[in-house]
DNA sequence: CAGACAAATGGTAGCGCTACCATGAAGGGC
DNA sequence: GCCCTTCATGGTAGCGCTACCATTTGTCTG
């Protein structure tokens, strides 16, 4: 065992040492705030802190509240001299507004909601960088929730972005509970599902079809000869369950379809993982020839067992995997991959909320971003 | 070139067609909106929309509106029999607090800030797992920010963040601009700094010493026998500076520092690049027999070049990574690598955030977690 | 030049909630 | 019994902003 290691510090140190209760932690928190306990606070002379309202800025300008409100939200509707005069007070003040008070009094909040199942999967990482990067000059704020692959954890999400009227919805995938999809349905605002292809969106849809993405992989390995192709996945989700439809798919097509191909698990995928799983494969069938995995990781993990192994890839097993993530270009040998468009994902998602909510929605509600099948040594025998 | 590829659907497709003046976008879209004009809204009645309000659970459960908020947010100070009747109002009526007037009410919003240099780097993201898994149960909300490793966007947003009262601000690093730190300081609020450890937070500091462990990842390669060792880093941001600084440390102190043995790039870190960098570094030096990488990608991107040049590791170069991510216990040969307690960070720097909140700061201000060595196959010779 | 109409600005009245203070009732010490 | 707390509840007055409806001025039509 060469994971021995040597600890800088004594890791029950890291422990954490929090109560169960959070809603009594921050009651009892906000009780002490409130006497100005802990928190680094200025005193403040009024209630709401020293900060300049717009009542100081309309002061200032010598105009109306109202006017410097305007003048900041819409500032065509207000003459070139004003604007001039507000800007120089909002400056010289450093006033900034109150977007609680905005919402409060506008009855919606500029925020976009962003339900992803996982925040450390890159892929899904990759769409909210997207999303971020759409959204960075814009005056949205995003309010992000992780559902854990939890239907229930969705909804309670749902529930709570619900309450703060966002201006739009972005959720991935396309499975959601009935009470979730009624959720979004009167969210009262545009709804962005991404990740998917599918008939019927609760509004708007970006993605890709999952199914054949899986059939593209696998008769690609069928085209490249290979034959005794299996099935490696973890953490089997809605799109991995297509993927592994459009595998079954392909491979019955060809007549080569066998149950005892497929290896799946609900663990979390991982490297490691992949590893075990292809041992558990050639446990079942020694004579496995190719490889589809659910996911880069997993056919990273493959490889990776093939070369302890020592099985010869691509001769002995060919491997195809599944996002196309940088380091599968640069593994040796290269594996082959579906490469999808996670990044524009995002972006098209934002593009086509931002549409809707300017009121022209964009006439084609579903978007198919594709995919592309990226040949490489993994697969080249 | 095997990365031919063919493609399911025209990439020009992908482009997005967007304005460049977000807020002249979305000024549109909200006067459209006002007008009824996109969004699917129901009819509202009142201004706000047709939800309940606080007044409409005291009515029901025949209460002044006060008592309802209190028994919402502080159970104890209202006697068991009207809690009860207001838990019933509030389920029978599916009633949410709105937390935009919540927060201007109170003057105070419960959000997190949460600002880190890059979404996709597994290093954050698992940091902000921790956060989020920390936060999920309780009241509060996350705002997140991506500084994109520059100081002036750190300074907007930190500026977008204040404006909100958050209840608390975590922000990655020690290396804040006079600006931001100022902003820090005058937040009003509990601030931890995250993943480094230093003399002079703003307010709190969770993580652990870069510099210290990059002078025990070159001492152990030092010690496994390897003379000519080489410092491959990419995306050189001031953590990355610390650990060259620890490897600079201990080459000097065993004579064996050469500038020509350190290969840095300003550019982003990934697999690709770091198999460039070895490309490089023994170009410059080809009698390199070790490497100290920056991170784990680069780590495997070393690993693969070693493979594909057929270079032995470890025999005739050792390769230590810094994070140890789950790949580098997998891969063939398993790579040396530097454990941080990204999660736990995470964990932590809540703790300490909720403790600051409640009145109660830690007297330790400043939380080392440390990390570990996680000797394997790439530096055992 | 009246009448209509748009453009520019302002006043008022909330949005839904909580801080602050007031009230009344229930205990507790001498 | 008195005063002094403490506890449970409620009323009032905003928090900072914007929707809605004036009001004023200028411009255009016939």
């Amino acid at each position: 065992m060469l994971d021995n290691g040597w600890c800088m510090r004594d890791p029950k140190q890291i422990e954490l040492g929090l109560g169960d209760d959070w809603n009594a932690d921050f009651r009892f928190a906000a009780k002490c705030w409130r006497r100005g306990g802990g928190a680094v606070t200025k005193p403040r002379s009024r209630r709401g802190g020293g900060r300049p309202t717009i009542a100081d800025v309309a002061r200032k300008a010598g105009v109306g509240a109202i006017t410097v409100s305007r003048a900041l939200r819409e500032p065509g509707r207000v003459s070139e001299d004003l604007r001039r005069q507000i800007q120089a007070a909002v400056d010289e003040l450093g006033y900034v507004p109150d977007p609680n008070a905005r919402a409060l009094a506008s009855a919606r909040a500029e925020v976009f909601g962003v339900l992803v199942p996982s925040l450390t999967n890159n892929v899904f990482a990759e769409v909210v960088r997207g999303i971020y990067d759409s959204l960075s000059d814009s005056p949205f704020r995003i309010q992000m929730g992780n559902t854990h692959y939890s239907g229930l954890e969705e909804e309670r999400l749902l529930q709570v972005f619900g309450s703060q009227r966002p201006a739009a919805l972005i959720v991935a995938g396309i499975d959601q509970t009935p009470v979730s999809r009624k959720l979004l349905e009167n969210a009262g605002c545009p709804v962005v599902q991404v990740m998917e292809t599918g008939p019927d969106p609760v509004d708007m849809l970006v993605g890709f079809s999952h199914l054949d993405g899986g059939r593209t992989a696998t008769e690609h390995l069928l085209e490249a000869g290979y034959r005794k192709i299996g099935f490696i996945g973890a953490r089997m989700d809605p799109r991995s369950q297509r993927r592994l439809a459009g595998y079954r798919a392909a491979m019955e097509k060809a007549g080569l379809f066998d149950p005892r191909l497929v290896t799946t698990t609900p663990l979390l995928s991982s490297v490691t993982l992949g590893r075990e799983l292809l041992r558990d494969a050639l446990a079942k069938m020694p004579s496995l020839d190719g490889v589809f995995c659910n996911n880069d990781d997993i056919a990273l993990g493959v490889l990776f067992e093939c070369h302890r192994a020592a099985i010869d890839v691509p001769k002995t097993i060919g491997i195809v995997g599944f996002n196309d993530l940088d380091m599968m270009q640069a593994a040796f040998p290269s594996i082959t991959s579906i490469r999808t468009h996670r990044y524009e994902t995002g972006r098209r998602a934002v593009a086509m909320a931002l549409a809707a909510i300017a009121g022209n929605r964009p006439e084609q509600r579903t978007v198919d971003l594709g995919f592309e099948l990226i040949r490489r040594e993994s697969t080249a025998r």
